[in-house]
DNA sequence: ATGAAAGCGCTAACAG
DNA sequence: CTGTTAGCGCTTTCAT
């Protein structure tokens, strides 16, 4: 690990001159290839230990046409679901011997598409999109290039297009049902935008409160899936009219904002009133919030759209697939039977 | 943007052949130099977008020894404040045209080594390390090769090295005169490791108490920055003898863990005890929280440390800096006068 | 087992 | 303004 400052790096050019073979071995040698004679792989070793050298992975990858990276887009990194996300494809990532390329289009979609386009241009092997504000004819004309997944939505697909979802409905329904045994009827649902995920809860949500007969008692205060849209959705909700025993809502993070507009109205949670989330953020299970929830295995997700990713890098023969996660009820501490 | 799928993509030679001019003047063109005439100009980009070309930045990059790409090293993703300063760092990167190459180590020191390698043979041009358990002669190896910023880390320094930190000293310091000014005596400390940031707050904490002449009030349970420690920690201290009325936790994360312990306890956060936390991480400011804090500016950081890499690539004489910022005492709903 | 030669796709002088 | 000539540092035939 030879200090060196002005002077240019090694190349694999001056490890073969000093350990006078030819590059051609050189490069052999440091792959371990086996058909390198002892004697010139020690001579090599040596000449590259002595000289610091330290491969040029551009150069590699421009000669062999493999970039030995796969490209990662996060549209927010705010919402904790999607570095969990991230950290589980991470891991799949490395242990392959592949590098990760991080973009993130800050929800601007002209923004995400300049950034995509840059992943592109690096080369890179497969593309996982944690979250994105892309139109779905551009995602499939990605997916025409390169591998590419989709994580948390299902509806796009197409030739090259994988996704990892939770079954959201099932999700809904276990929610729903949770507070049904609990033996609650006027539930209300705090609803989360227009992306799938906000729209499929919300709906069976609405089939739920049917088929139980109380469509009288369905109420849907607008949330957008944020702390204080939350709070805020929560507050309509127990300013107008009879409060609801029972709040669903479409995401931790809004949750945990109405458990604030709840403790505002002086209603204890789960005594005066109970509250379920849904993703099963780590920040749920800090004892001091207890939040109830519908898990995701997110760290899973990340890590199966990895997978899916090198299935198809590695040519293992695979159909596009719609991978879906069964979700889990994580009983804690902000639901409870209403009051009688 | 056509759709090709077998056939190999189209590179600057062959738009150069279709719009019949030489490959140099292509690489000028879409690089929008001024010294290319309107007719050729017009003949490349229209021949560029037929082809759907797309320039190869592994190539790019080989040829004019630039990457354009800063890597990132993340040991923890876990702790919320790692990924706001990645936040931070990868905006202003972004906005310089430049890449982000993200690894993490994962905690282990020796995976961390390779993995920055890695970025080392990707030829990033500048290093960011927003969490690492490098040791000091390492990362001053690094530094050797390429600007390198360190985040939250003062204690290592050296040529090429700038550092950016919050000074806390000072952030202990305000919190413990918070509680003081509130009239807390009985004041104790759950511990934060034994990294720097860890170590200075306890050492201040302890400062404080004497200089208040309360040394023979000083207790300090040891934690371990997450949740759980923290709440172990709450909990050793509240079973052992008179418990204080007031706790300066090492980071918000393991201040949320002693809330819990105090609800466990039948103590009242602030009424019975006041709390406060270190780090500003945006889950404090949820309103179920509302956790009184030391903030830090975590994006700031990102964005200057960001910032200072490339002052050093784009040639401007810095010295090597260490960065101090100023940290904002947040009174939030966790503290209050003690019970009189 | 080893070396020579020919690129990978692009940029960078240098002529004209 | 435009084309030619050399590479960047590495991998990859193809001989030997």
């Amino acid at each position: 690990m030879t200090e060196r400052n002005g002077e240019k790096r090694p190349t694999i050019h001056d490890v073969a001159a000093r350990a006078g073979v030819s590059k051609s071995l050189v490069s052999l040698a440091l792959r371990g290839s086996t058909k390198v004679s002892d004697t010139s792989r020690e001579a090599i070793e040596k000449a590259a230990a002595e000289l610091g050298y330290r491969p040029n992975a551009q150069a590699r990858s421009l000669a062999d046409r493999r970039s030995r990276t796969i490209g990662i887009n996060m549209a927010e990194l705010d919402n904790p679901i999607f570095p969990q996300m991230l950290s589980g494809a991470h891991s799949v990532i490395r242990a392959r011997g592949y590098n990760t390329m991080l973009v993130s289009g800050e929800r601007d979609p002209e923004l995400e598409s300049t950034e995509l386009a840059k992943l592109l241009e690096f080369q890179v092997e497969g593309l996982m999109l944690i979250s994105h504000r892309l139109p779905a004819a551009t995602v499939r004309s990605l997916a025409a290039d390169l591998p590419t997944v989709v994580l948390t939505l299902r509806g796009i697909t197409g030739p090259g297009i994988d996704t990892v979802t939770t079954d959201d409905e099932a999700g809904a329904r276990m929610a729903m049902q949770h507070l049904f045994d609990l033996g609650h009827t006027r539930i209300g649902h705090i609803s989360g935008g227009s992306l799938e995920p906000g729209v499929v809860r919300e709906r069976v949500y609405r089939e739920q409160m049917e088929a139980a007969g109380l469509s009288t008692s369905i109420r849907v205060s607008p949330g957008d899936l944020t702390n204080f849209g939350g709070l805020e959705a929560a507050r309509r909700m127990l300013e107008e009219g009879k409060p609801p025993t029972a709040i669903f809502a479409s995401n931790d993070i809004s949750a945990i904002g109405a458990m604030a507009a709840c403790q505002e109205h002086g209603l204890r949670v789960p005594e005066d009133i109970s509250i379920i989330g849904y993703d099963g953020v780590a920040l749920g299970a800090l004892r001091t919030l207890s939040l109830t929830t519908i898990a995701q295995p997110l760290t899973e997700m990340g890590r199966l759209g990895a997978e899916r990713l090198f299935d198809r890098l590695e040519g293992r023969k695979v159909k596009d697939r719609s991978i879906l996660l069964e979700p889990e009820l994580l009983t804690r501490g902000t639901t409870a039977a209403p009051r009688t």
